[in-house]
DNA sequence: GAATTCTTGTCGGCGCGATGTCGAGACCAC
DNA sequence: GTGGTCTCGACATCGCGCCGACAAGAATTC
């Protein structure tokens, strides 16, 4: 559920709040809501959030006021301010409080996400997952989404590339069935574990003469070899 | 840490120079401070930065005399002045300091990151998004929003041009469809993601010959392909 | 070493989701 | 208004993933 990490929101209004919540959570992030300023800072002191969504207004501490002590706290997790007035604008860019973006209301739920994105993706710097692997004559680029075999390339489905990226990502680490279903497929594929022995064999059968480097470990799962 | 070079930042306000070292930090640059003017020049000398931050009112040298010096040394490395009065900005402006640029305090850190930023862009040359970009019979001049296939001109219109230019840019590299829609159409638009299939349609139909530049990566998005 | 049982490999077809394509309507600049 | 452009809906098409079923192979028991 928190695969790509929690997102802390702090807004009074319920259903900006759910809405908020709703679209995040379509993305994959986990989502940790809070109603007040008070229990918001709290929040972020406690749960470690990727990135917060604080609303200005709030009752019982603002959220600029959340933003400041966390920034005093040494915490520079990544920060948006939903704000209601333009005029509320100049009082973010102007102060020190380090924060990141901010979204005026009316907001799109869509746009708010695509911040949220755009913000973890330069905090992160070059993404893990960008990173480009190399096992034997085997070389995978995810952004290339390229497989090559000694320098030939190889044409693989989406999820024969995701299933044999994950497998490089950690060389001799064995992976179980469920463990690969939830990574490569999502927590909310309904798919059988047999499923992944499926694509295994058509990653094999592509892989020709490297098809060794996919080992089957037994009773447990499946391991790109050292 | 100093991955992007190290800065120099000569401020005698400790909150101050802690708030800049802090941000700039943050960004991957490696930041190096002094306090007093006398200082910073030595500093300017031997640290050899990429960029240089100074107040100007200091403590025994001020930030316009140590300008001043380096250039006299042949040191034109990028300067940003910190100045707290107005009055001061025309005697950095009129005066052939050699100053890049400066910021009246108080100042958002994060607009002083970003002006860094694009110093160090505008020092490095020509910028990227201006770059003539080729690839088989295709060429694609962003200055004069200019695509030739086999020197043939083409027309687009505004969208697919910067759609092109997008692929382009990272030739071999898969764009997925949210991506292409943050870059080209930017954070605020609502268009869903079929919008971009369209585009991608209308691009190849111009493109004649050269439409299969464009590929479809099934499940992930477009690219060109090298 | 043979039989049994469980696990894994392999094949083929069905259904669905992703993409290509066309056209209508909205919107904007002139 | 007029022309150009963007966005969306609708439909057709195609590829891919998923499952069921059986074959093959490995571990376990005797």
């Amino acid at each position: 559920m928190t695969e790509k990490g929690l997102v802390l929101v702090v807004e009074d209004e319920r259903p900006i709040a759910d809405l908020v919540r709703l679209y995040l959570a379509r993305e994959g992030f986990g989502v940790h809501v809070e109603h007040d300023g008070t229990a918001g800072l709290a929040a972020a002191r406690r749960v470690r959030p990727v990135a917060a969504i604080l609303d200005i207004a709030l009752p019982g501490l603002e959220g600029t006021e959340i933003c400041r002590r966390m920034r005093a706290d040494g915490d520079w997790t990544p920060v948006i301010f939903l704000t209601a007035r333009d005029d509320e604008v100049d009082r973010i860019l102007g102060l020190e409080l380090g924060a990141d973006d901010y979204v005026t209301k009316p907001f799109s739920p869509r746009e708010l996400v695509a911040r949220v994105k755009a913000l973890l993706r330069r905090a992160a710097g070059p993404d893990q997952g960008e990173r480009v692997r190399t096992l034997g004559p085997l070389t995978l680029d995810p952004g290339r989404r390229l497989v090559t075999v000694e320098g030939a390339p190889l044409s693989l489905t989406p999820t024969e590339f995701d299933l044999l990226g994950h497998l490089l990502g950690r060389p001799g680490r064995v992976f179980t069935r469920e463990e690969l279903l939830a990574s490569v497929w999502g927590y909310a594929s309904h798919a059988g574990t047999r499923t992944v022995d499926v694509h295994v064999a058509q990653v094999r059968a592509k892989l020709g003469g490297a098809a060794g480097l996919i080992r089957t470990v037994r009773g447990v799962g499946y391991t790109a070899d050292v």
